[in-house]
DNA sequence: GCCAACGTTGGC
DNA sequence: GCCAACGTTGGC
């Protein structure tokens, strides 16, 4: 990254909380709780507000990014590692003392056609992008802003090379 | 369901 | 500080 990353991509199971969920959500608003990994914590931590995010659903059928959000609150405490009942409990994290944080997302937009991931490991400008590294774990990363831009505009042809298909189909009176 | 890649844990 | 064992992630 040549300076403050700016632009982000977070990952969720569309089974846990998919970008349907976040539309479905009151102001289309998410805390982004849970994640349990020192790295992307501290991503989370760079966050500012503004921020904008590429939506990815992993494990998913097919895996892809799916739309756009953006930071709505930067890094505060996540009360669920306090939480001796939930899952991502974490005792070493104490309110005194916090060890994990989430930000708060809102959406931006949700793709036509989700971009799957086979589609971006074939565009030679996102080669060394860290969501397709091999064995990329990350669940909050950096998007470089070529990238960004990239993805983008792939995303739009994307949906948009279903609009004339399905309109032909259409007007073709079949 | 399989399994490679990765992060974490804990014995030494 | 090393590293084997283990648990998790996530594409396929």
């Amino acid at each position: 990254m040549s300076s403050t990353p700016r632009y982000w991509l977070m990952k969720s199971e569309p089974s846990a909380f998919s970008i349907h969920d976040l539309r479905g959500a009151p102001r289309q608003t998410t805390s982004w709780d849970g994640v349990r990994n020192y790295q992307a914590r501290n991503y989370l931590r760079a966050m500012k507000v503004g921020d904008p995010v590429l939506f990815y659903h992993s494990n998913a059928d097919p895996p892809a990014v799916v739309g756009v959000a953006e930071v709505v609150r930067e890094a505060y405490p996540d009360p669920t590692a306090f939480d001796r009942s939930h899952k991502h409990f974490d005792p070493r994290s104490k309110p005194e003392k916090p060890l994990w944080d989430m930000v708060d997302i809102g959406l931006i937009r949700v793709f036509a056609r989700p971009l799957p991931l086979d589609v971006l490991r074939r565009e030679p400008g996102l080669k060394k992008m860290e969501l397709l590294r091999r064995g990329s774990r990350l669940s909050v990363q950096p998007v470089r802003d070529r990238e960004w831009n990239i993805i983008v505009k792939m995303a739009e042809k994307w949906g948009e090379s279903l609009k004339p298909a399905v309109y032909r189909k259409r007007s073709a009176k079949i």
